[in-house]
RNA sequence: GGUCGGGUGGCCGAGAGGCGAGGCUCAGGACUGCAAAUCCUGCUACACGGGUUCAAAUCCCGUCCCGACCUCCA
């Protein structure tokens, strides 16, 4: 079997995976700051990176993975103010929003899920390391910056030139050194909260908190830096200064998902072409958005259309129609089998599309085999393509995915239904064709499609737009 | 101004010097009483202009267009 390589935004190449320790792999991703609900360019990258923690768990590796909660932000306090409850408040109820999104996504848990307020401690430390070392500086007015001119390795992520960079508007010219300082922490404002260090009392900018929680959890050194393209700059950038500064060797790879995109401009609150992911759940199920978000490859742009994320379900659904039918004929749930092809596809940097190619392959395979009545190869090409799905997380056997409740009904319905498709068959027995269309359409018009099959009549629960 | 991605068939979306990715849609066929499902066949594309090469969607030069980042961003 091939190994796994990934592309590296650092080197701008792609290179085979070979973790700090071996036979571990440590993952840092960048999580959301929780001021307003998710849409789904928030959520491709919990699904991205979920597939890449997926692959390396398959694959053998003890993955710790870890994803930040921004719960202490400029934008959580302005929102808070808007919608007239605690900063605290806000921030909790939209990171139930990101959990229940990520929940219904069937995005894992993070091995922990660190809040930045729960980490003051080690920013302060970090702080005071970095004034120590002489990398950063507190002017005395209760700030303390990053020297950016301290580091040479500084901008080497994004390949910016410190002078190229257009200085921030509001650039306090007054204490820092060089207005493309940027802060650690920030001195506390009226009415805002705040914590005390050394320095005075104030809040945590927003980059400090990345490198402090990495290192609590993950080590000087680990593995995979994730995050979104926009985080390239600043605050990759940032946290490379800070970590690097304070001596760390921080992550040896970097990787950055791309945006899902509408009318080819980014996704973002700023400019208001936001879908929330509450609202496309009412459009198709979590599985099918979890199956369009992870179909393209991690760092092409999505382009969101309603056209193609229909047309993404439509295919879903075709495999887990294969599934149901195979599990009809033999009686078992498939044993997730991962194929070469897929596996190929994978360990070339999570090349999904290609992956999807070769689950293509086995689902015309076992749907032949299902017409041919050939056992052996619809549990080979069933066993392929749930291994491949697991993967993916689009599992349809998935406890998360699973209906619940639904047993003892579908076995009574399942009672009800075959009376009537014994009518049918008698009906259709006699040629009697306008009965036996008249009990299919009247099913139907129940939402229940009756397909004839070589192994006689099959019925199942039918999906409308709008379901 | 600086930095970085793109432009592929009706649509989505891979690939990155030679071997038609794949999917969706549509059309035709097989199967079926008819459907549905499934399978088969068809629709053969790489922004434009040059160049390199036996061979270019892929490499080089130029042009056009789209987008991202440059201290809010996944």
């Amino acid at each position: 079997m091939s190994s796994l390589s990934l592309y590296d935004t650092l080197t701008r190449t792609t290179t085979p995976f070979s973790p700090v320790i071996a036979g571990k792999a440590s993952i840092y991703v960048c999580g959301a700051t929780v001021q307003a609900a998710p849409h789904i360019g928030h959520v491709r990258s919990g699904v991205n990176f979920d597939i890449l923690r997926r692959w390396l768990i398959k694959s053998g590796y003890d993955v710790t993975f870890i994803r930040n909660v921004t719960d202490i932000d400029d934008k959580i306090l302005h929102k808070a103010i808007h919608e007239e409850m605690p900063w605290w408040a806000l921030a909790m109820k939209y990171e139930r929003a990101f959990s229940a999104a990520y929940t219904a996504l069937n995005v894992a848990p993070p091995t922990y899920e660190p809040r930045a307020t729960g980490h003051i401690t080690q920013m302060i430390e970090l702080m005071q390391l970095l004034i120590e070392k002489g990398a950063a500086y507190a002017p005395g007015n209760g700030d303390v910056y990053l020297d950016v001119r301290k580091l040479s390795s500084y901008l080497t992520l994004s390949r910016q030139k410190l002078d190229d960079l257009q200085p921030a508007a509001d650039a306090d010219e007054v204490n820092k050194k060089d207005p493309r300082d940027f802060a650690l922490w920030k001195a506390a404002k009226e009415g805002d909260p705040s914590w005390p260090t050394p320095w005075g009392p104030g809040r945590p900018g927003w980059h400090l908190e990345c490198s402090a929680m990495a290192h609590a959890y993950l080590g000087e050194t680990f593995d995979i830096h994730g995050g979104g393209l926009d985080l390239v700059f600043p605050h990759h950038e940032n946290e490379i200064a800070q970590s690097e500064s304070a001596g760390y060797g921080f992550a040896k790879r970097w990787m950055h998902n791309a945006w899902v995109t509408q009318s080819g401009e980014k996704m973002s609150k700023s400019l208001g072409n936001t879908l929330q992911v509450a609202e496309i759940l009412k459009r198709v199920r979590g599985i099918e958005l979890r199956w369009y978000l992870g179909s393209a490859h991690y760092r092409s742009m999505l382009e969101y259309s309603e056209a193609a994320l229909d047309e993404s379900a439509t295919a879903f659904r075709r495999i887990e129609a294969f599934l149901h039918r195979s599990v009809e004929i033999i009686g078992t749930l498939p044993t997730p089998f991962i194929s070469s092809g897929f596996a190929d596809a994978m360990n070339d940097d999570l090349a999904v599309p290609t992956a999807l190619a070769s689950i293509s392959e086995s689902l015309r395979t076992g749907n032949t085999a299902i017409t041919d009545g050939n056992k052996a190869l619809i549990v080979q090409s069933a066993n392929e393509i749930r291994g491949a799905l697991e993967v993916l997380g689009c599992d349809p056997f998935d406890a998360t995915f699973a209906q619940s409740g639904g047993e003892d009904l579908t076995g009574a319905l399942d009672g009800v239904i075959q009376l009537a498709l014994t009518q049918r068959a008698a009906a259709r027995e006699r040629k009697d064709f306008a009965a036996s269309d008249q009990i299919r359409d009247g099913l139907s018009a129940l939402g229940i499609t009756i397909e004839d099959t070589a192994q006689g009549p099959r019925w199942s629960i039918s999906r409308s737009e709008g379901e």
